[in-house]
DNA sequence: TTGACATATTCCTATATAGGAATATAATAC
DNA sequence: GTATTATATTCCTATATAGGAATATGTCAA
């Protein structure tokens, strides 16, 4: 078997480094590709391929203005990883009388199955 | 050029579902190969090369003892991915005047080029 | 309708999996 | 030594990129 398709889901498609960068130059705005292409200074089909995979996930929404497209973050696809990783994040930032709490969420997650 | 290996950093390491399943399994606890194995109910070398990849991206561990191998969860490395997406999480989840705020920490990450 | 502009897609290739099956390595006990 | 237990590795294959280069599609303007 191959590994999980790019497309699959946000984690996946937010491992390429590339993408990761798309996504933080837009920032809160949105803005057209070629907008993008200047801020990041690749051409454009690299940035339109990257950014059809993001909006595959769902992770950017397109929006067609005359014949420019609008992108835009859709930050709450990102949900998932947030909410993966927080649980971690105590592990190595708070005190040890949370560690209990943190048994908990585990334990959640894995009846969970994820 | 091909995809970003698995083994390049924490992004791509934890893009495997299987291997977030693994770091679940763990939680805070150092576990043999064969506690993962029962737990998971999957073949042992799935769960080792899945280790593999964790131990070669340093998200766990590794301790010899005796014919065993104890690992354990290395959190820490999981950093990278919490601070990533932490400044997205505002974008769904808090009020609009803390707005500033996540264009600030946006535009620091810009400067930084990640 | 022709040209210019904005963006997407196709074709190509080197590369890297993930999983199954079989096997190798290592440590301990007898 | 030999068997047993614990774990890692190798071999195999289908699959999916990411990037470069070239080209296609779509839209507007004169």
């Amino acid at each position: 078997m191959a590994r999980t398709p790019t497309t699959h889901d946000p984690f996946n498609a937010v491992a390429e480094p590339k993408r990761r960068q798309v996504l933080a130059v837009m920032g809160t705005q949105e803005l057209s590709v070629n907008e993008i292409v200047e801020r990041l200074g690749w051409n454009q089909p690299m940035v339109s391929k990257h950014l059809r995979v993001l909006k595959q996930v769902g992770l950017v929404s397109e929006r067609r203005v005359g014949r420019q497209r609008m992108y835009q973050v859709n930050a709450e696809k990102l949900r998932p990883i947030f909410d993966w990783v927080t649980p971690f994040e105590k592990l190595w930032n708070e005190r040890f009388d949370r560690l209990d709490e943190v048994l908990e969420e585990m334990q959640k997650r894995r009846k969970n199955n994820e």
